[in-house]
DNA sequence: CATGAATGAGGATTCATTCAT
DNA sequence: CATGAATGAATCCTCATTCAT
């Protein structure tokens, strides 16, 4: 029945789990129990617990968001409507992979001492640096990194608010969009 | 030798390591160590570990807070004055107790089992209550939850900007006195 | 209001707990608070948890039991009446200090390294000796002992049956009598 | 090296040592120091130390008494020749497993509160109920408590007198024999 | 591919006890 | 008489990890 997708299936329960619960709360016993496994069969697919942290962001995070970077390298200059074509690329991403970038939210300090923490960390500010002007006024480049955070928290919060998943997002969408070209006004004006 | 102080010693070293490690990863014996007592002396001034992070809560984050709460309420109903009122005094809040806001907002996953997560996301929750009208468009809505949310990642994005912390916290609040106020006109008009 | 009673007030809520948690399940932390003194107000009249236990049993079973003990080895030599008035005597104190046998028998393990142990146990054996003749047929000495221990054991057994605290008593001591009736028989004939 | 039996080896140490010292004074570092492994080994092949001990006591008390009572419960109605097989056979048992049942004995405090404790206890007074008659007057019920009891103490008392333990065993029965034939009587007559 | 068995390090917590005030 | 503050030693237990099979 399962063929070579054992892998997979450790990084599916590792994920919901690790969302779940923080990554320091899960232990790799708990995951293993959940699959019907044992502890040994994880490290044959991993290596250590990092290791398979890792590979998740990686295929879920770190991935993605390289490709959406590369996509704004090769369009520079970076014009607003290029911008705003991040922030709906990163908008669609974020959706996607909402329990990665949810985790990686509520487990920041966890994720600090982990080598995948920082990269994480360096992609998101190579996306910021692609959104804001490094010579702008300071409200604008925080305009612009609000514009980020906007789309991150509103990926779990605002539960009580009416709209389900994909109007909040567009919602988030829009004001990060507005952010955004107000900070692009701000410095051409 | 230690006059009484011994309790605020502790909450003090906590503080900062729980800030520096992350909760589950500060040991009650590192705290002991850097203060110099044995494990024995935490217990006998906090009866757990969850009851020391709590009391530093309590005092730094839950006590301000449901002070400005208490202030807002009896300035009902609430104009938008009131509003940009509230966002300054708790921009200041956050900035006093800095290290405990961004303790807390890099370890939700932790704290989000103990009783003083859902206390501060409940006091998080009423403060956006105040600031946003509960039949408003969804994206004022987003607004305002993003006014907030800008404040608190002020406290610990943009390293790499120039300004000094104070310069950073006002252009923050710049920010999220515009996405309020700009949510306020969308219900009026 | 408490005018030096506090020794003896700490004794009653010792043996309390003592028969109702056992010996080592309850510390004197626990103890304290029952009391609403300190743990160091404890050590003020007891020297340890161990001299607390000691001087309840002293107090409660051994100084009861000396004295039975003393009236039997005057009326030597022991006739079977008198050995039926050991039993009825004894039957008396044990009932007026049930909590303290109760908490003997359930924590034999526990007062084993205790001095205490040690002077309950050669209490009994020299009740059991005055009762018993050392030549007799084993199951005549079975008899004995077994009368013994069917007079503790009612204390805390047989909580289904019918009837109260003293007809249960009462039925125990006749069992008790008429087992050490048959070993006296046992030996004569 | 170690073949499968280790599971094994635990329970027997552990027993030896409970036995000795009682539940609480004995730690699983004791025991894993004895037998040379690790603590953590241990809780590979136990959950807790109450499973270690509820397993013991299942495997050498709980699992033979319940086979004894399926036995009885297969001969109704009990006759009193019945019923004195039942001592028969709970006299082999009882030496079969002496320690145990020592054990049970010395640390019924400790014991209350673990859930094997209730077990053994409700074994004990099915086996009652067997032997006794619940119409019967009071003093012919515990008449059979005591038979039962004599049983039990006479695995660790008489220690001064003279005789084996299988001489003790026989007496012991003998006057539990004697006691239940009594009550039996006393029910008819 | 996977398991069974084990380890070493460390976690939070509790306890009896002490002593200066 | 009693407390407040602290200690040292021990407790049960959990975890990530390893390795022979």
């Amino acid at each position: 029945m399962s063929r070579g997708n054992t892998r997979q299936r450790i990084q599916d329960v590792a994920l919901e789990l690790f969302a779940e619960q923080g990554y320091e709360k899960t232990s790799l016993r708990e995951i293993a129990e959940q699959l019907g496994v044992t502890k040994a069969a994880l490290y044959y697919h991993f290596k250590t617990k990092e290791d398979l942290v890792s590979s998740i962001f990686q295929d879920l995070a770190v991935g993605p968001v390289d490709e959406l970077i590369a996509w704004a390298e090769e369009n520079r200059p970076t014009t607003l409507e290029t911008k705003l074509e991040i922030l709906r690329r990163y908008s669609a991403r974020l959706s996607q992979s909402a329990s990665v970038f949810r985790f990686m939210h509520e487990n920041q300090a966890a994720l600090r001492e982990l080598s995948i923490g920082d990269q994480m960390k360096s992609r998101i500010f190579s996306l910021l640096n692609l959104i804001k002007d490094s010579d702008a006024p300071l409200a604008d480049q925080v305009r612009c990194a609000s514009a980020l955070f906007t789309m991150h928290s509103t990926l779990f919060v605002l539960e009580g608010a009416a709209g389900g998943p994909d109007e909040k997002r567009k919602a988030a969408l829009e004001v990060a969009e507005e952010l955004v070209t107000s900070a692009h006004h701000g410095g051409d004006a």
